[in-house]
DNA sequence: CCCTAAACCGAACGGTCGTGCTAAAATATT
DNA sequence: AATATTTTAGCACGACCGTTCGGTTTAGGG
């Protein structure tokens, strides 16, 4: 019934994919049409513009770290065993799950001088994904599992900080150890805060 | 007596600040040379490719960075008094001292997924200033400072998270709490390995 | 002061960029 | 089956891309 819901999927999919690997910037309505197979202009027509399209991209990027990060780490046990899932499904989706880099490192440091609304887009974005974590590490507070007097800010910055940490050791360097790396560091950061 | 030195050294810092503000890509030679007040084609023959433009901006940033951060941090003590004075010029000069974002960070997230003389290029750089600080971990364990059996390697790594994150909480997210969240991580990272 | 080499400019190249048109084809609705 | 709507292609536009080339200016050494 719905032909146009299909192929905008598939676009979006096409250039989910080629913004991990070439970044935002990089991303090209030509090169993406060849990509899928159609002309430029029946892609453009999907889009209004290239702010939209790239916006659209970081809902897509957004939709599906959700899928395979977040809602899957919500089955696991509340506190600390949910805080540990996020990480290590965040850990498999970055290096193994995508077909590059992350796409939200890339528009983070693509836009982070560049005013306007997709700059507006990855902040409230990130924003949102950062009190995910937040969230995690109160629950855990509330459960017991963690010092009452845990700052949630800090431990979440901690958090994203080793993450961040292990998708450039990992990717850009090629640190056959980054996987340990990351795994130490979460745990000295966990037991830092467990009472 | 040498006057394309001179040019040649106004270009780079233009590319240099252009490229901290809006990335690698985005650094055009048209854009460069209207800031730097030439035509396309004389900024060009500086370089013989737009590849070695990027190259030597990388250098001239490598080179900022050395003089900035690592060689005032010579000063200071051997030990943990030079590395915490690493962390702390890093962070002015991520923070205050560049005009945009981390070059670096714009380089290592635009070229991981592309194979090329950049990406090499890049990715020794990274490795050689990261040798920096594990060379400056090192001598705190000789210095009998840090504990005998600290893996320098891990401590590099986690000193390196934090800066990353510290970057992109405090540039993108405007996070006005960044600095103390820095400062806090990397106490907690020092006092885990201080004997 | 001349000569040579370097620095620099202007114009042009083949391409690709994002973005509009118009028309045809495909699909949905009646 | 006829009509209305959405989707797609073809084409063209102005702008900018990296790069080349030929010529002009500039600087330094004999």
């Amino acid at each position: 019934m719905n032909k146009g819901f299909n192929t905008k999927e598939n676009i979006l999919k096409a250039a989910f994919e080629f913004t991990s690997k070439f970044g935002f910037e990089s991303l090209s309505i030509g090169e993406l049409a060849k990509n899928v197979g159609m002309s430029k202009s029946g892609l453009f027509g999907h889009f209004k513009s290239k702010e939209k399209l790239q916006m659209m991209v970081m809902d897509y990027a957004a939709e599906n770290f959700t899928l395979k990060v977040i809602r899957p780490a919500l089955k696991s046990d509340r506190g600390i065993p949910r805080i540990e899932k996020i990480m290590l499904n965040w850990k498999k989706w970055s290096s193994s799950s995508l077909p590059g880099g992350c796409p939200f490192l890339s528009a983070i440091v693509e836009f982070d001088d560049r005013p306007g609304p997709v700059h507006d887009h990855i902040k409230k974005l990130q924003a949102t994904m950062i009190g995910t974590f937040e969230r995690s590490v109160d629950i855990a507070i509330e459960e017991g599992q963690l010092k009452k007097n845990t700052d949630k800010n800090q431990m979440a910055y901690e958090l994203y900080s080793n993450m961040i940490g292990f998708h450039i050791y990992n990717r850009l360097l090629g640190d056959k150890g980054s996987s340990k790396k990351f795994e130490t560091f979460y745990q000295s950061i966990i037991d830092k805060y467990k009472v």
